[in-house]
DNA sequence: CGCGAGATTGAGTTCTCTCAACTTCTGTGG
DNA sequence: CCACAGAAGTTGAGAGAACTCAATCTCGCG
């Protein structure tokens, strides 16, 4: 065995998503400025920079410098909230982390790996220059903008004002299946890389509701869950039970 | 008594939000373009156009021409869940109502008078094709849907995630506040323009129960309230009940 | 192989919902 | 200006959902 078949072995390549399917894309393609084409990426991007299970990317308050993409692996999103961290998001390979630090002087929230993660970085300020100064740029980065905000509120709207916890549940599972068709991956079947824990936390419910109504979705067919893999059965199915049509069919 | 006294009484002038509180108010002074000076706001915005208390502005759905910001008045938005229609926020003087409508086909939600209201429209298609062309423009419409997400996710962070249904009621009247004051009115004294229904909807809860909860409140003495007014006896005591400080003292 | 974090299960308690009755408010027509 | 009707708000009682606590099981990592 070659040692390079050993170090797959090892330490298999990350699945690092597609860039074209990146939310950071429209930043990260040549920009023309009259007769030459410029290449912003290599100046701009710091690309699949490694951070380890568990590491903090950056805490709530920290001075807001850079944005980040993900290039591979998932993380979570907390802040404080009455002397605990309070989940409030997920991210999975594609997504932003705070496209909202671009105007505010410090990240609103922590961000914590879930797994090895690679991300993507782009300076806050050598952006917000070149965007300033190249209105094609300052063009793409409203459509990274526009399109954050046209997702959060899609998400927002699914994950608001479902009345039991059930469906709750199902919406995030469909909020999550939404988010990796987004990205190209199986919507279908996916990792769950969080924990119970950071589900009910995110859910605002308690973990034993989180794993027993996980059963129940298992037992009237619309899901099969083992460990931290899942599998939708049918994602018409699991929409109507939610009440809301994200995903065309 | 004189015939504009008269007038006053039966019918009394709105409290129309100062144009410098309103979220459009970067799209809606003059901008300088070399040596001169366009105004664009004659051309651009149609002001304080008049809708009657129950109407709807537009329904989900529908092909979005207008982006729309309150002068005067709330209004409440709905978006189909499961046959019905639930309530998923409300926008109140100086707010924008469908932002992500500037990038999508049609509007995401259904929007209607709470009261009498007022509105500001600007032309999407106009906005947008003034924008491509003038950087100036293209930058105060970013500074406009920056800010529109950055206050989406404070929101939804307030809102997000509260384990108790008392705290969802509490966040709900902190998270009003912060929004009037933003708009440069009281944020202790404040009317509460739905009903009691359309807030539990909004909020996931019967509406015995909002009833029941904000008496309880009343109780401990957070807030003051009778029949739609509302006060708030200290904000730093609610915000400590919530577990988020969004407003500074 | 053993430890510790995470996941699961059961039992009892608390919270929130539902249903129904009743009161109050509001807007409309006479 | 009043009377009335319908909408909104309030209250109480009982049912059901979700939480807490505690014990146990499982799995991944060192």
């Amino acid at each position: 065995m070659s040692s390079d078949e050993q170090k797959i072995l090892t330490k298999p390549e990350p699945d690092y998503i597609a860039c074209d399917k990146c939310h950071l894309s429209p930043l990260c393609s040549p920009v023309t400025v009259g007769a030459h084409a410029y290449d912003f990426t290599g100046k701009m991007v710091n690309r699949r920079h490694y951070f380890k299970r568990g590491e903090m990317i950056f805490k709530q308050g920290d001075k807001a410098e850079l944005i980040f993409a993900i290039s591979a692996g998932s993380l979570k999103l907390t802040a404080h909230v009455k002397d605990n961290d309070r989940v409030i998001d997920f991210r999975i390979p594609g997504e932003l982390i705070d496209v909202c630090s671009l105007n505010e002087g410090s990240y609103a929230y922590s961000a914590q790996a879930l797994e090895d993660i690679y991300l993507c970085e782009i300076g806050k300020e050598t952006l917000n220059d070149i965007a300033s100064q190249i209105p094609e740029v300052q063009g793409r980065l409203m459509k990274v903008v526009s399109q954050e905000l046209i997702n959060i509120q899609k998400s927002s709207m699914l994950m608001h004002g479902n009345i039991n916890s059930e469906e709750k549940i199902a919406a995030f599972i469909l909020n999550l299946a939404w988010r990796y068709k987004n990205s190209g991956y199986s919507y279908t079947r996916f990792k769950l890389s969080m924990t119970r824990t950071d589900i009910a936390d995110f859910l605002g419910l308690s973990k034993e509701t989180v794993i027993r109504l996980f059963k129940k979705l298992q037992n009237s067919k619309l899901i099969q869950i083992e460990g931290k893999s899942i599998r939708i059965n049918s994602v018409d199915a699991l929409q109507h039970f939610v009440g809301i049509k994200l995903i065309s069919s």
